[in-house]
DNA sequence: CACGGCCATGACATCGCGTGTCATCAGGGT
DNA sequence: ACCCTGATGACACGCGATGTCATGGCCGTG
């Protein structure tokens, strides 16, 4: 271990890190990156898919964790009550006592369209993946699909009023009150109202001519 | 109208759209769209922002419009009556009658990794659109991202069986369907049995280390 | 009808990302 | 001692994306 030091990884996020930080994601180069890392563009792209990717390593085994939480807990549990579990096991291992942390990365994500795309993906991937967990369990492709997107959705929405609270209330709670705000929003047997809602709608398409315009040189970043 | 051909944009679509479905996203190159639409390759990029944005012209507007739906309906209509209504109403609008037109496109887009984040992003924009809109209406955020979220994981849910099926059942049908089945899920009291998904999650949280393991150079397309 | 601004496009240069390829050099097993 | 493995350096290169300037129809104004 003389010729190169270990840490390479550590070195390349460290210096990523405080690049981002200081001249934005857009403005750093991986050649910059890797000139305080004491290394080369050729070994950055050795060790990361592409430049945004060296912001979300360590979630690479996320998918997979998700998936066997949900595959292998025990055969009578019902899937909301796993889904829940799962919340609330993230919200404590996961998130709880890293906000400013968590605060910081999501300022970085924001500040640039591509990382928002990988966040994207990355949300995704753990999605499907819980939802294969259900599969791999019998629960039909249709509700599998619904319950991941579901807690995906819960533990996001949260998330968000985690960050932007002023106080300190704990992401528990927030995704307490998310499911019971999603389920008070879809208890509505009221068929009237229902037909309103859908009228409107129609009146607002109907009339509109959806395909015109053309946006002229992006304003870019 | 002499001196280019008024149809710029319609012909670098046409051609990206052939090159794409003959030789694969990846494997195609701007100046060979740009070659056939008889166009140079800035010209390209004076109209679309990346090489990916090409295959989703035209849903520039839907953000806005989401947006206009929910937000300028009639106020007395409860949420999930709006939410249902705009999904029957993009239901029969926008993709009834495509089915084979959108299968194409989803091959596509699943072909690239990076056109998958790009449809990411268009959702994402569209549900937040959709949030603003209920915001608009005095619902807590809270809500408004709930329903947002869930009207677009409906629709994206039932889309998918539409795409998959054997038959030929409309995309109405699968929405219902898709909207029942989340509403079941959700219709569960919290007894003892989250407890069971708890420990399960917190047993294979607990041990495991994690953040290992590095991914090899990737195998890029 | 002539002038001049507007705007879409062409032509050119340039930067940075991402990749293929080969050489180099540690450590470990035989 | 030998070779294999595996991480890194060094070099070249193609393509995506952008800035800048020139060109020449279109259209409004006087």
């Amino acid at each position: 271990m003389s010729r190169w030091r270990p840490d390479a990884r550590e070195r390349l996020e460290r210096a990523a890190l405080e690049l981002f930080a200081e001249q934005g994601f857009a403005a750093t180069t991986v050649p910059q990156i890797t000139a305080r890392a004491g290394l080369t563009t050729r070994t950055f792209f050795r060790h990361y898919a592409d430049k945004r990717e060296v912001l979300f390593a360590g979630e690479h085994e996320l998918p997979e964790l998700a998936r066997r939480m949900i595959a292998e807990a025990p055969p009578a549990a019902d899937p909301l009550g796993l889904i829940v579990g799962a919340l609330r096991t993230v919200a404590d291992t996961w998130f709880e006592g890293r906000r400013d942390e968590v605060r910081r990365r999501r300022e970085i994500v924001r500040s640039d369209p591509g990382l928002g795309e990988r966040e994207l993906r990355k949300r995704a991937g753990i999605c499907e993946a819980i939802s294969a967990g259900f599969r791999e369990r019998g629960v039909p492709a249709m509700t599998a699909a619904l319950l991941a997107e579901t807690g995906v959705t819960l533990l996001h929405v949260s998330i968000q009023q985690w960050l932007d609270q002023d106080g300190d209330r704990p992401l528990g709670h927030f995704a307490e009150e998310a499911l019971a705000a999603l389920r008070a929003v879809l208890h509505v047997p009221d068929p009237a109202v229902t037909a309103t809602g859908m009228s409107a709608a129609a009146t607002l398409t109907g009339g509109s001519t959806v395909r015109s315009g053309r946006p002229r040189e992006r304003p870019r970043a």
